[in-house]
DNA sequence: CTGAAAGCGCTAACAA
DNA sequence: TTGTTAGCGCTTTCAG
């Protein structure tokens, strides 16, 4: 099926010059070693003529590095993800690296498939939003010496990179405005990991501004909501909290919950901020345009991008790792919820 | 920095056996040349131990192909590709191919340098929403037997296979739509890469339906807005179409647009649909949520996904180019726009 | 200034 | 039942 492939021996052969020569030119280091301007001249046109193109397999398996980046995230298809990957694109194409991008689906084991996936295509680097409950296999990766940074969520006592944000404090920022405004039946809504790192921040934001004001929180105040019945849009266990607990304001801890809440208040002809308030974390450009427009803790994506590639790069530059941990700040945004 | 890798060399060795003995229990090709199955255990346990990886770029290279395939976008930050990239993901890794994803931006000149580096990479197929405005590059990778399926957009008069929706016609019905509801100052706002086959033809379908109610198009109801002012958000175009035009209904021809629109209309002071009515093209989960609820053709993004994949194996698996052309259908979602 | 040769890690004839 | 050998296409000493 493949058509015959042009190789830098084509080019050498058709030249009558060595591939090490061809391979030299190729590479831009003809100067250096002080080729004859002609003969690289001659070996750019032949190439262009048979139209070589550079096999980076080949390549890669002799530098043994391959200019590609493994981005593992939760879900691709969350705007959260899909933003912060098109900056993570953005920054790595600057240096000339690609993505394998992979969605965990918040499943652990097969984000240790992918992981290994990654591995096997001996991928630079690791950038990955880790849904593991176990940092035993991030350890392995630390002891092997892979590049990696943690975003998003990290893992206490492991050392490696982590690019994040203050998850706990933004929370409690949140949680603290619902309270100046008087409520005291506050719900919150997360994801069935409980175990993430940024999730618990959130929470434990909740809990310290509940606290701080002296408010009594029981089981009552929360609802952990699988990952599983999320992605199919099954809502029935946010109805019946909301049902139940008759909480009069609720702090959801991502977008996809926030937007599950709005479809199971419609449905319960519940008005927003009327009956309930609503803050979420994580922005998403229409939530300015929803009806009411939802107040949210908005990610600096772009930062958090950047500073992963950043990061990534560095230790790929100098054959080192390092152990950077860079927070953030968020901003929250009140609108009219 | 990277450790020692373990190679099967060193299996082999461990175990005084040959490279291809160790390669072969390691594929799973035991059993079929009848190795020992003491043997094979004692590979199997050898390469546990030393925590061998086996390394995908040297097996590419020796195979002649990757189990890679290359997403060439327009944006993965566009719900609308990020949600395709899921789907896409999800089909492929059932076959073990990962995905090298990418984002043109809508700049052919950065498309084309993706679809080389694609190339060098040896990607086994490449799968893309091209923003090419001359599909000479296409051809050559037709020519070339590259296995490839254009999403979305597709190239009039090239032989190649094409996985999208009746663009036309599903742009026909939404202002057709319009028209029922007395519209006939109706305007059409769309992307500045006039060329891109699924813009030209919602343009189309638009003039076909103010044709056939015999209404009259002039300049004035049609605007072009650049990409690049698009993602910049800078939106004064729109306005001034809109203050100029004044048109009573307005159709835009992808998400992002209507985003742009709403914002606009919001500033204007302008109110939906009392004083301009919206449909647009690509329907985004929010848009239900949004004040008013977004009118939109939704496209079967699951479907086109898979289509795309299965397209793709096929070729794959075959060894042979072919030459689909998917349809599927859209849905128009009227709501209170 | 240019070339020969080794080898990255793996698979697949072909031998034995 | 297992081993030898020859590359895949490329980069890189080391020689000339």
């Amino acid at each position: 099926m493949k058509i015959k492939k042009v190789t830098i021996a084509d080019i050498a052969n058709e030249l009558s010059v060595s591939k090490t020569l061809v391979s030299l030119v190729l590479n831009g280091k003809g100067d250096s070693t002080s080729i004859n301007k002609n003969t690289q001249q001659k070996v750019i046109n032949k190439a262009k003529e048979l139209k070589y193109i550079p096999n980076q397999v080949a390549r890669g398996l002799r530098m043994g590095k391959t200019k590609t980046l493994g981005l593992l995230v939760a879900d691709i298809s969350n705007p959260f993800f899909a933003r912060i990957t098109r900056t993570i694109e953005h920054y790595a194409e600057k240096e000339g690296y690609s993505l394998i991008v992979c969605s965990s689906d918040e499943d652990k084991d097969r984000e240790i498939r992918l992981i290994n996936m990654l591995l096997n295509r001996q991928v630079d680097g690791i950038i990955m939003t880790s849904t593991l409950d176990n940092p035993d296999i991030i350890i392995q990766l630390v002891a092997d010496k892979v590049p990696m940074v943690l975003m998003d969520r990290y893992f206490e006592g492991v050392e490696t990179n982590y690019v994040g944000v203050d998850n706990r404090d933004a929370s409690k920022n949140a949680i603290k405005h619902f309270i100046k405004n008087g409520h005291t039946n506050i719900g919150l809504i997360t994801l069935t990991p409980g175990y993430i790192s940024s999730l618990m921040d959130r929470k434990q934001g909740y809990i310290d501004a509940m606290y701080e004001a002296d408010l009594t929180i029981t089981e009552k105040n929360f609802l952990e909501i699988d990952y599983e019945n999320l992605k199919n849009k099954d809502y029935s266990t946010i109805k019946s909290f909301i049902t139940n607990s008759k909480p009069t304001s609720i702090f959801t801890t991502n977008n996809s919950i926030a937007i599950g809440c709005m479809e199971v208040l419609r449905k319960l002809k519940l008005s927003i901020p009327e009956d309930i308030s609503l803050i979420t974390f994580d922005d998403v450009e229409l939530f300015k345009f929803t009806s009411p427009a939802l107040s949210s803790i908005a990610q600096p994506i772009e930062d958090i991008g950047k500073q992963t590639v950043s990061i990534i790069l560095e230790q790929l530059k100098t054959g080192n790792l390092i152990n950077k941990r860079k927070v953030l700040n968020t901003k929250l945004i009140i609108r009219d919820s």
